[in-house]
DNA sequence: ATTATTTATATTGTTTACAATATAATTGTA
DNA sequence: TACAATTATATTGTAAACAATATAAATAAT
């Protein structure tokens, strides 16, 4: 019988740990990002700050809202985010003429200036990740599909 | 010349979020856990006391340091998260005779109640995630050889 | 034109997450 | 035996992350 027996004992194999996608998915994100972090600390910014300091330096002046779906965030942590870079001296607010609801985000010169800094950064932590480019690929490629889906 | 033209412009492709493999690990992550929280709510968990559950379910009584190890977290995340627990009666602390460092987390009888009622979120939650069974694997096999390689 | 609805941002409250440091028990070593 | 180094857990401080709610501007509906 064994693991056919199913009168007394329920079937917890769904529960164990090794038997799930999602704990490696969180685990291994937070321990990637952690790679970052030793680089990011050298410019004085945070992994989230990163983040979006790559959306502003792609297309400059950007509203929040559009931060937000960028980054898959929510205000509540755009905002603080955001004032705490602005204190930084790295970013300005401004609110828009048309539409008085719209705040647009713009990069400072020291902002800008970040760039050339961080520009060695993915090479460097993405060597720290031995990981064959073709799985890379097929990896990037089902967190996108997973990502769209949702 | 366009992109050949290394003179004035530095090339920044590196630095757009589109070309990170850690923003979509980062975003996915984030997403995925998203999806469990409704079920951990009516459980009364969150989706760290739920990974932290399932050691225990699977492990029975387990040292701090072996759930850290397993969760790949430290003391400063654990502890408050055990106390939580604690609070709400899901497990006890009892610190080893053998060793008086150790303090080995224990399941209540309300912890252990909770499996039953856990049991069914993996494919609840799975099923959300429209991935083939292929596509899966993959992801598994990739993200623990990054886990495993750091 | 007034009211209702939607939209963009901000605020509040709770829970992670983690670096850095502290504490106390154990083990190793001179 | 002392004393240093290691180990297990806890604490402190900072920054996310997000649900829920609030606010205020813009748009739609009556």
């Amino acid at each position: 019988m064994g693991d056919t027996s199913m009168t007394e004992t329920a079937n917890y194999e769904a529960l164990k740990l090794e038997n799930q996608l999602c704990f490696p998915l969180y685990a291994c994100a937070r321990q990637v990002v952690r790679l970052y972090t030793p680089y990011l600390n050298a410019l004085g910014i945070t992994y989230t700050q990163y983040i979006t300091l790559m959306v502003l330096w792609e297309k400059g002046d950007v509203p929040i809202k559009e931060l937000t779906k960028a980054l898959y965030l929510d205000t509540g942590t755009m905002t603080p985010l955001l004032r705490k870079m602005e204190q930084n001296g790295l970013i300005t607010r401004t609110r828009s003429k048309e539409d008085e609801r719209v705040v647009t985000i713009s990069l400072t010169d020291k902002g800008w200036a970040l760039r050339d800094k961080a520009v060695s950064i993915p090479s460097t932590v993405g060597s720290c990740i031995d990981l064959p480019g073709e799985d890379a690929h097929q990896l990037y490629q089902t967190l996108y599909q997973i990502l769209n889906a949702l």
